[in-house]
DNA sequence: GTAGACCTTGACGCCGACGTCAACGCCAGT
DNA sequence: ACTGGCGTTGACGTCGGCGTCAAGGTCTAC
């Protein structure tokens, strides 16, 4: 199997996996013409790194993984570099998620205070209109304007 | 007050205010010999971008608040612009949480089955020996090996 | 023999928010 | 006069994961 049709089974670009290879990540055989060459096995390599990226995983994160499949292991996940990737991952998404809720809530809660601010000046710029009138009736001299 | 007094102010650097003068978000004036040259509103602007930074806005996100308050308003919030950006990241914020912990419960039930499935490999390997000395004495004939 | 679809390497571009270095100017203190 | 500490502009480097282009080689079909 050559390049493209690799790429196309994994569903990404040539270009990433020459990457992957410049990376050591993804080796590939040569045939005689200088083309890369993958099997089968490099199809299930492949899958498994997409998988972990669409996790977020950074592909340093991916080598553990494929280096299991290499090793011919059954899963990817069999070993326990790869178990250990996964705990460092859980904590880390812990924290992100953590962090980002907490972000989420102090937004939250200047976007209130905004609006009320907001709606205090729109309330006080509707209702002196009027308060207005009544001031001019009550008190003609008070008319130097506030602030 | 000069670049090196504002930065320290702020708790930031001189390289982040050139580069956002640069950007045209906090421009500054100059004294006689090039120096640039900041006053004390500056450094509520500064702060400003630096308190959105922290919540994780980008810095063309901050813009409208900076401008907000160049324009004079109590707070960089006080203006629509800046509220329409507080809705838009608080829709960022729930999508991305959303699916962190989407991929957080994934990755949790991957680690769990391969844990499972490496203590189940443990159990057999721990569990065959004894059983083989059982075995040995009820079944001699059954050592020819599992799986 | 030639068009087209594939492949090769190499190199630069991109995104954001600066870090870092070079080479220089300005100013205060001794 | 000289040192040290500020400032200036300009330019390149960083991080990850590729995209994109250039200039060529290879193979197949017509």
């Amino acid at each position: 199997m050559r390049i493209g049709e690799l790429a196309k089974r994994a569903g990404t670009t040539t270009r990433a996996l020459r990457y992957y290879e410049q990376l050591g990540l993804l080796p590939a055989r040569r045939a005689g013409n200088g083309y890369r060459a993958y099997g089968e096995e490099d199809v299930r390599l492949l899958r498994q790194i997409r998988t972990l990226q669409d996790f977020g995983f950074g592909l340093e994160e991916t080598r553990p993984f494929v280096e299991c499949l290499q090793a011919g292991h059954p899963h990817g996940d069999s070993c326990p570099a790869s178990l250990e990737v996964y705990r460092k991952k859980l904590s880390e998404l812990d924290e992100c998620i953590a962090r980002l809720q907490e972000v989420r809530s102090q937004v939250s809660e200047q976007f209130a205070r905004a609006e009320r601010e907001r709606d205090a000046l729109a309330a006080g710029a509707a209702a002196e209109p009027p308060q207005c009138e009544w001031a001019a009736s009550a008190a003609p001299d008070r008319n130097t304007g506030e602030r």
